[in-house]
Order: C-alpha cells, then structure tokens, then sequence
DNA sequence: ATTACTGCAAAGCATTTGCAAATGC
DNA sequence: GCATTTGCAAATGCTTTGCAGTAAT
C-alpha cells in the first residue's frame, strides 16, 4: 500500500495543511475498506475541507469548488461530505433529520432528548449536574445563555428480559 | 379582558387537554401583546399541537389538518408555530438554522458549541463533567451511545474593558 | 370600515437522485 | 475492460411568500 498520499497520482495541492496531509491517509483507508475508489475529486474536497477552520455549510464548498481549476460539482461534494462523515473525519452539526421537530413546552420544562436511530424514538431527560456546568461554561466564557440544548444519538436497547 | 378562553367566540373543542386550557389564555395574552388577532385558526392548531404529547413535525399537523372541519392551510399553520414558538409555549427541536453545517474533527476531538445570536460566531468548548453525566444518563436508560451534542444559545457579552 | 389573517399556489432552497459520460483500478 | 464515480439537470421535500379574498376588531 503506498502510504504517501502525494503518490496518488494526483497533483500536489499547494498552501495545504498538515492535518490535510495527516488525515489523508486515513480517509485513503477507509475508502479501501469500502472498496470505494481514491477520486481526484474527494481529494479536492478533502482538501478544502481540512484548508478550513470554521463551520462551514455543503453549500459554501459547493460555491468555492464551482469554478475555477478545482472544479467539483454539487452533487459529488455532498456524497464526499457523507463519506467523510461516515469515516469520522467531519462532523455534521445539524445531522440527522434535517427538518425541524416541535413539541409544546407548557407545564412540562425543557429537557433534553436521547434520539434512538433504530426507531426514531425519542426519551426526554432533564439533569441539573449538566444545566449547572453549562452556566459555569458560560460564565467563563462570557456567554449570556439563553437556552441550551443536549441531544444523544444512539440506539436504546432492548430491556425486556 | 375575557379570562376564560371559552368565550372567544370560538366552539368549544372537545377532548381537549387540560394544559390546552390552561396554557391558551397566555398565548391570547402573547397575542394581545403584538396586537395580533386571536382567530379560529391560530385556536386549531393550538388545541392539535396541545392534544399531541410527542414530538412532531410541521408537516404532520398540515397534514392532521388537511381535511375535516378543522381544515387549516398549511402556510398558516407554520405560521402559527412560529407564533408559538415567539410566545415559548413550544420548542422548536432543530431550529435556528435549518441545514446542516460541518467541520472537519481530525486532531480536534468531539466538542462542543456555544452560539452567538448576535454574531453568529461558534465557541467551542469541550467537559468532561457533562460527558460523564451523559454517559450516566445513558445507563440509566438502557441508551447505547453513539455520540452526544450540547449547543448553547445565546449572546456573547462584550468583554473589552 | 379597517387591517390583519387565511388559503392558495407558486417560489425558494438545501439536498438527493437518475443517467450517460468519464475515470479509477 | 469493467465498475464505480462524476457532472448535469431535474426532482424532492420542507418551508416561505405574494396576493386576493375573508374574518377579526
């Protein structure tokens, strides 16, 4: 297995980050292990998205990767986006369902959610040791809460015996 | 100022729930406030989101909504929980921006946000207090972790002297 | 009577998808 | 050479919006 990402056969991207250069070979692995194929697409995606240090949205990759040299399309963004998110290397901030859910909050408290992704289920909680060290956060930070919000993926298990 | 919601010039809706009751003359007052009208629509859709206990979507009110004599459209009905919202008598579980925002995690661990209103800007922040809550939590539900997110809401405040 | 609200249907917008051409292996 | 991926453009699905008619004050 060559085990420098600049042997792919693919150009070298100036200006890039040593992360980009140190997590490559990992997304390299995962997409091996999913006989998936090394593109020089990804490789453009991949790039971009470790050259930046901020939040950003699909769209905004879609946008700088639309012209020029480096061109890739919207499609292909999101589907390396996916895969990035499946092998651990990005983190999707609003995932999930991307629609919005409600549930009226009269006489009932906020509360968090755990979310189970096998039946869609939702189990409410509430927990002062978590509200009373996200105020000290804030504090610290300087940060005049409003609301927070702590939501758990994972799966419930089955408790019958 | 009527106390009793029931006299709004409105059919009384049966098998209501008793927070509906109780929780609608504050949503007149929220109303009242804005100078905004308490109509028949902005009623139904208070007493279906009030009937439900669960979480749910938009959507599934329209389309609750769709036929029959409570027939509400569906712009009006997102329009009203906007309303409701506005007024804290419902929790809108994915909000803020509705799409998806991503960021690359490698070498950078699981963390966390606080949101600026104001600015938009992400602080992060990660602890070890509320992971271990979390983890505790979890067990205490028969919950298989995949992975957690705490969001705070809020403004940052100003720290220059 | 006045002005806000509703219903409708069309527009918006991020995201997904089907398919023919291109590319990696 | 064969199978996966890409680009394209159209479709999707939730949500928002403009406007003319309707209802609340």
């Amino acid at each position: 297995m060559s085990s420098n990402s600049k042997q792919n056969g693919l150009e070298a991207h100036q200006g890039q980050d040593t992360t980009a250069e140190e997590a490559w070979p990992m997304f390299v692995e995962f997409l091996k292990s999913k006989a998936s194929r090394i593109t020089q697409a990804r490789r453009i995606v991949f790039d971009r998205v470790f050259a930046r240090h901020d939040h950003f949205r699909a769209d905004d990759l879609t946008a700088e990767l639309s012209s020029g040299s480096d061109y890739v399309s919207r499609g292909t963004v999101y589907r390396t986006l996916d895969l990035m998110t499946e092998a651990g290397l990005v983190q999707k901030i609003r995932d999930q369902d991307v629609h919005a859910h409600y549930e009226h909050i009269y006489g009932h408290g906020r509360h968090h959610h755990l979310i189970c992704e096998n039946t869609g289920e939702f189990i409410e909680f509430s927990n002062k040791v978590i509200s009373d060290e996200i105020d000290c956060i804030c504090k610290k930070h300087h940060f005049n809460q409003r609301f927070h919000r702590v939501v758990v993926f994972g799966t419930l298990t089955d408790t019958k015996a």
